[in-house]
Formats: structure tokens, sequence, C-alpha cells
DNA sequence: AGGTAGACCTGGACGC
DNA sequence: TGCGTCCAGGTCTACC
């Protein structure tokens, strides 16, 4: 489940395995994946070279030669590079053939990625609707504030929500909430000044742990790259039982329509 | 306009 | 064992 974390650890592993390699060929063995035209796709990104490798929200951004290629992960996105002498198994959608004899393979068992060129000088920062970057100096409290005044929705809806901020999803934002002390079901429109802070303030503490985490775990050529991450062993309430602070049992609510993880006792 | 249910997919866990 | 059912997660679309 790459949220931001994963998905800047993918971006840095890749730019650092794929970085100034040359696409010789793409082959899109399932098409629905690509956003257009899959063989204006395969055409597009051919002779051309991987320069800059970019993290906006959870998207991937590629910039080619003359073109930029933007991937989302989805849910089960994953990337692998690979000898083309290893098997390629049937999640493997889509096989970019680098000029170093290796391959780039996308792999995604539920099909729920997507992949889209774009032209080089596009601007991101406002690539559908996303809000302001976690570690952009105008995520605030006074930011959070303001934002949650101007709606009438669950707290875990909201830190969902991509135009909100972007980049966090449904093991982050709970664990975000438990930090700030503050319930996934409750209301965001009347929080207190200090809870936006501390929503903010945990926003980027959390993020910033589990980037590291997940940096640390890219070893081999052929490991998912930067989605096996050791956040999981740091979880305080998403899939626990009792609570690490207090004992308590933790509960589980559906909110806007995703299951929520929070602590009773530690969250009000 | 803001909020939410449903669609998109597959495989693993679970109950009978 | 084998079947059916439910669930997971991110985003877009359709609808209220």
């Amino acid at each position: 489940m790459p949220e931001l974390p994963e998905v800047e650890t993918v971006v840095r592993t890749l730019e650092r395995m794929i970085g100034g390699r040359t696409v010789t060929g793409v082959t899109v063995r399932y098409p629905k994946i690509i956003e257009g035209d899959p063989a204006e796709f395969e055409q597009q990104l051919k002779n051309q070279t991987f320069r800059e490798f970019e993290r906006r929200g959870k998207y991937l951004i590629f910039r080619m030669t003359y073109c930029t290629l933007v991937c989302h992960l989805r849910m089960e996105g994953k990337f692998y590079v690979m000898d083309p002498s290893e098997p390629l198994t049937r999640h493997m959608h889509i096989v970019f053939d680098l000029d170093d004899g290796s391959q780039l393979r996308y792999n995604d068992t539920r099909k729920f990625g997507r992949m889209e060129i774009f032209p080089l000088d596009t601007d991101f920062s406002r690539f559908r609707n996303l809000g302001p970057e976690p570690f952009d100096e105008t995520y605030t409290g006074a930011y959070v504030k303001a934002y949650a005044r101007s709606r009438n929705t669950p707290l875990k809806t909201m830190l969902l929500d991509q135009s909100f901020t972007a980049g966090i999803g449904n093991i982050y934002a709970d664990e975000i909430l438990f930090a700030s002390h503050l319930r996934p079901g409750r209301n965001c429109h009347r929080i207190t000044n200090a809870d936006a802070a501390a929503i903010a303030d945990n926003t980027r503490t959390i993020l910033r742990r589990a980037i590291l985490a997940g940096g640390t775990t890219i070893r081999s050529y052929t490991s998912s790259l930067g989605v096996t991450g050791l956040f999981q062993n740091d979880c305080m309430v998403h899939e626990q039982k009792i609570c690490r602070i207090c004992s308590s049992t933790i509960k589980m609510k559906r909110i806007g329509g995703r299951s929520s993880y929070y602590c009773p006792q530690c969250q009000k």
C-alpha cells in the first residue's frame, strides 16, 4: 500500500538504479494501465533517457529526454529492475527494456495502477487538484485549521483528501491521528489551534520516520523497490490489537468507507 | 458544492 | 476440500 514514504523510497531507489539509462523498447502487456493509446505510449518512450526523478503526493514523476512519464502505484503497484532471463510473471504488465540490457518491470496484482505521458514542461504543483506537500512550508497548523474550518467531515476523511495535503494514505492517517490524540471520527470543523498544530507536526514527524525506515530495506535487485518498508513494525494503531501506550483494546470503525483504527483511551 | 457510494481488480482469510 | 463471501487499498465518476 504505497503512500508518500514508500513512493519517495521507490523514486530514490529507481534514481540510483536506472538514472541515466535509455529506454530501448517498451512492451505494454495490459493496456488499461496506460492512460491514452498504449501503442503511442510505447513509441513515445523509445530512445528516451531517464533524466530526473521526482515525487508529487503519491505520484512518481520521471523526466525523460522529451516528455514526462507519470506513474501511480495505487494499491499494489511495484517496480522491479531485473535481468531479462528472469521469468515474466502474470502480474508484470509493463516492461521497459534498458540500454544496459536490464529491464524495468511494472508489477501490479490488482491492475489499479496507472501511467501517463505529459509534456516535459508540465507544472505538477497544481496537478490533479493536489494540496501542498506535507514538507512544504505552507503546510502549517494555521493551514490545517483554516482547511478544517472550511469543511464538515471526519478528521480521517480530511487527512485522506489529497487536496488537503498530498501523500497521506490510510495507514499514516491513522498513525497521525493517534500521535495527535484525536479520534478519526472527530469532526474537523471545530478543532483547536493546538490540535491543528499537532496534526501538522505529527504528519511530518511520522512521514519522515517512515521514509527513513523504508529507505533502509532496499538491498537486492529482485526485491520489490521500496514497498516492503519496516514501518509496519512502528504502527501504534493501524491493524493493532492492543494500545502500546495504555494497553487498551484498539477499536476499528469504518469512516468514509475506510477502516480506521484508534485507541479509545489515548484519543479523544 | 460538498459529501459519499460504487467501480475498478485480485488474492487471501474466513465460515460453513 | 471446496465453495462462497468479505476485505484490503487509492482515486475517479456518478449521484444525492
